[in-house]
DNA sequence: TGAAAACTCCCTACGCCGTAGAGTATTGTC
DNA sequence: GACAATACTCTACGGCGTAGGGAGTTTTCA
């Protein structure tokens, strides 16, 4: 359970993930890892068993090496979390041809960050205290803008709809993932565990109190067999945000 | 910069949140503090230096006992922090009477829970792998409701609207206190740090390899003088927002 | 060629963390 | 007054990040 935010030296950060590292060959011995090694085994862990097990020790025995030999690698535990970062963020592909039309390429935009938060989901765990300047993550960021080039928008405009899609998705994101983790801690489904729970909330709820959450919540219980569907409210609010995107940029037009 | 998530054993925090513990008088000595002690001193370290320093040794100390003690109020820190969170979500005001118009009323919304957020940042990090049932969430969620109640619109497009609004807020709060602690954590403005980290960062894009993120991030530190204002962010975001869900709501009506 | 420097990795240790278990003093009930 | 329940303390375990120093390996330079 215990999450670790990046922010370790942006500096020294910034050299290790841009690679400014070289004159190699160095005096003495070989090191038995490239840099590229130890992210990956943190990943490794991170995916498979979250954030909270990835520490120095642990990324180290699986690597065959104890705790202390990382920090040739790494400066410490933050710079190392920055670094998984920027790797992850890699993993989207800014190659592929965005579509026509804005909508579209938006909607594009905000599945992709969707997909990588549902598929690193300790990503959504880590704040970092200064955004993570990797090369990866300024790639993704260019790859956002022409998401919105070409239309009208001011380049401050243009910023300010890329981060109202990526904060929106980010929101949504987190929930997802949450009721999905809550899901397979407790070995629950959600239908078990809002059977299980119901009458305790029952007896301690008061729908005289709270009529609008009492019916709302009845309904959507109902709707979902759960106490939310959050893929769909992803949907439904990615509409709602494009359709508001929409009635700024048509507002330039005319 | 350790943090932790909620989601202690569920039925033992509904029961703490709801306080259903009575049947004092007991038998042994009286407890020396109330469970509410036991919160506002974690509380008061959470707003001062942040979730990290919330530990049980910390607070027990704080109130001039030992970790161990606090054992005998909370099963664990985990539940400790689901208390501390419904606790701070009781400081938004739903006696207030909400404000004529749904936008306005979504609008008081959103800036409710953007303020709670820059309050208690910490409230950012805390991610609860169940929702916190406890009776301020309820009673914020049922508030929250009737600023969409009303409109023609189901019960589940109430909470999605609902859950649209919190959801951009809480990334977008997000951004804003992931700034704020930058320049406090590391003692230099937005300013000093873009302009000390802005050659190291020359040194390493290519602007030639993306151009748009080299035209728009000049131009967005230009008018900021930061790398981003959160803030502007905030409102920018939130109108369009709001749009989209007129467009919903015109619609239906239509 | 040999010494020195530079480097990687290991071992030990410190002060944190959450919390288990056992002990001690205090309080209420019979 | 005896007994049981309770609040709190002490000690300890296994984790954490990482500081400091030592050992072995490889390159450089005299």
């Amino acid at each position: 359970m215990t999450v670790y935010g990046g922010g370790g030296d942006p500096k020294r950060s910034l050299e290790l993930l841009w690679g400014i590292q070289e004159d190699r060959p160095r005096r003495g011995p070989k090191p038995r890892f490239t840099l590229d090694d130890v992210v990956a085994s943190a990943l490794a862990i991170a995916d498979a068993e979250g954030l909270a097990a990835v520490s120095m020790r642990r990324v180290a025995s699986d690597l065959g090496v104890t705790a202390m030999s990382l920090y040739g690698y790494v400066p410490g535990k933050a710079e190392l979390i920055d670094l998984l970062v920027d790797r992850v963020v890699g993993e989207v592909d800014i190659s592929a041809e965005l579509p026509d039309g804005w909508r579209a390429r938006l909607e594009h935009v905000a599945r992709q960050n969707w997909n990588l938060s549902l598929r690193h989901p300790w990503l959504l765990q880590v704040s970092s205290s200064r955004p993570v300047l990797g090369p990866n993550m300024i790639a993704k960021y260019d790859y956002e803008l022409r998401a919105v080039a070409g239309l009208g928008l001011t380049s401050v405009e243009m910023d300010l709809v890329v981060t109202l899609i990526t904060d929106y998705t980010h929101g949504a994101a987190r929930n997802a993932v949450e009721a999905a983790q809550a899901g397979q801690q407790t070995g629950r489904t959600d239908l078990e565990w809002w059977e299980e729970y119901a009458p305790l909330l029952d007896k301690v709820f008061d729908p005289g109190k709270y009529p609008t959450a009492a019916e709302v919540g009845g309904e959507v219980g109902a709707e979902y067999q759960a106490a939310s569907d959050p893929s769909r409210a992803f949907e439904f609010g990615l509409r709602r945000v494009l359709d508001g995107i929409g009635a700024l940029i048509e507002g330039k037009r005319g």
